[in-house]
DNA sequence: GACCTAGTTTGAATCGTTCCAATCTATCCC
DNA sequence: GGGATAGATTGGAACGATTCAAACTAGGTC
């Protein structure tokens, strides 16, 4: 059916390992024979088989991505960075979206196991620790984005998540607030996890005496919607004894607002609020949000070259974890605390 | 390296060609010969080859996914459908973001036709009509996605993007906008030329003396902050000399937002501005958008179904198209002109 | 003119499956 | 017992690319 090398080496008049040669060492032909190749290929609209090549070699060029939510702009943009640096590689990239699911993560998980996916990506949900440590030992490149996960030997690549905490913290506190609340995830998020210790730390370094309280509601999604629901209540129950909240993401941030905004408290004035992630709305939301900023593509991006790198070279390969530092954006979304 | 089909029939004691049985055809074996070859195969381990199986029959479960930008939610959104769908069946999508650039397009394209991809899924690029052809004659499968395209004979799943002009345009009109502003994208994406058919049709309908005036800007990138900078320079230059702008979609209705709030010019006081996608931010924007709602999830999940499809009964397939109808969404951005 | 050498090109083997024609083995009937 | 038949199994030819040892060129040297 389709065009192969030998279609090329009948046209070119060369045979088929001269075909091969141009496309994989050309320095090795002589320039009128590359040329005489060359045109073959182009009038054909030769395409190497990956499926053949594959074979032969036992190497796919193909990377999966795992992420739990691809509407999260934070999490599109990093596979921007994915797919950039895989294309640049010669690689392609199978979406996974998991809805944070971790059935789904694991049904997945087969599916690229099955497809002899090169390496993996994954952003993983909190449980998936069993089948992670089988793709590892499977021989498939591995690396953790965003969420680092203790036990697992692999790359990583996060953001210095205590330091994202902490300039939040701070931030708040250099305005004046002194009950601040937490809307997170899930506490066995690792990231979570890593933030309120960031948070706590600084509250040490700095309030030697006057300490804020925190308070905590963890939510299971960590979407616009449930955020706005889970601190209505919230606030319907206890009134408003905070005068700041600490998002766990700029979704977050944005269903807090909405959720304020119903209740009819104003933002900032009633309720500073902080967002994480700084994802290119935060500026056009209903009130421009401060947030902590990720290098959303840069993480992507550095995740791809490190499990492409895993896979070119797994003799000399040795794990990395590389750490981006977090940016503190500050917009309207806070302001001094009058209470 | 790994283990093949020829070492199973070694353990076994039986040829290749048994083993191969086993596993497609079971009917054709003495139950016996099945049960001693079963038992080999989870013995070892075996896994079949995926490669060589592809290379073999032409086959894979491999869709490719190509959209402009995988950072606008409405993208976002779509392509979950389109995974969600891809997953059911078992297959398995590859994402590719071109960043509204031909060049990504057309080396895209050629990536997934190495991978042997089984189906495309395309939002095309405004000129990449011989690429569509190429691939349709190369016997992939083929959608066009939200961006019908004439002569490509494929399966197509859009929306009504004439009514969706129309309801944008009679939505302003009862407002009693007169002076309207187009701000879209470039004239040569068809969805473009749709919605401003619809709006010319609207108008034509409903206005049978003081018809409305309709000026337009196009910008290259349907994105935020290059539709600021054009409206920014337009009303610099020309004043308001509109009471309401229609925009491309909502990213862009967002820039328009900014734009204007820079200017200090008041939305929706001094200008009515409309959306289109009506994205989960919509409602969360500086001042929430009023926009046309289209069914992305929905569109990713027919498309992904309908190439499916094709892939699966070649033979038998028809190529559909299908129309899903847009919905006017009010929120806080349009209101009533009062120039 | 014989012999090297460096630069090119070739051909055959190989990867793991699938598919099909050919072979083998019982079983049954006249 | 010979022949036909159906059922079970086998072996080998693809599929399309890569790789590497072998073969073929020209030049250049003695």
């Amino acid at each position: 059916m389709s065009i192969s090398i030998k279609n090329v080496a009948q046209k070119a008049g060369v045979s088929l390992g001269t075909v091969s040669n141009a496309i994989n060492r050309p320095e090795l032909l002589a320039p009128e024979t590359l040329r005489k190749v060359q045109k073959a290929i182009d009038a054909l609209g030769f395409v190497p088989n990956a499926s053949a090549r594959t074979l032969r070699d036992g190497k796919t060029r193909v990377l999966g991505l795992i992420v739990p939510d691809i509407s999260n702009p934070f999490f599109a943009e990093l596979s921007k960075g994915v797919s950039d640096a895989a294309l640049a590689a010669g690689y392609v990239v199978i979406l996974c979206n998991t809805d944070e699911n971790s059935d789904k993560e694991e049904k997945y998980i087969g599916v690229l196991a099955s497809q002899n996916v090169r390496g993996i990506l994954i952003t993983p949900a909190r449980d998936s620790n069993k089948s992670l440590a089988a793709i590892a030992s499977r021989g498939i490149g591995l690396a953790l984005v965003d969420r680092a996960i203790t036990g697992i030997n692999a790359c990583s690549v996060a953001v210095d998540d205590a330091r994202g905490g902490a300039l939040a913290l701070k931030h708040l506190w250099e305005l004046g607030h002194r009950k601040i609340l937490l809307l997170t995830g899930a506490a066995d998020i690792p990231q979570v996890d890593a933030r309120e210790k960031g948070i706590n730390a600084a509250i040490l370094e700095i309030a030697k005496i006057d300490r804020p309280t925190i308070k905590k509601i963890q939510i299971q999604q960590m979407s616009t919607t449930s955020a706005a629901k889970a601190l209505t209540e919230y606030v319907l129950e206890n009134g408003l004894d905070f005068t700041a909240i600490i998002c766990g993401n700029d979704l977050v941030a944005l269903g807090a607002i909405r959720s304020l905004k119903e209740l009819n408290h104003q933002v900032p004035q009633d309720v500073s609020i902080i967002g994480y992630d700084d994802i290119d709305f935060a500026v056009s939301a209903t009130v421009p949000l401060t947030s902590i900023a990720q290098p959303k593509y840069q993480l992507g991006l550095a995740a791809a070259e490190l499990v492409i790198e895993e896979c070119e070279n797994p003799a000399s390969h040795v794990h990395k974890t590389i750490v981006f530092q977090p940016q503190l954006v500050v917009r309207e979304s806070t302001t001094n605390a009058k209470r």
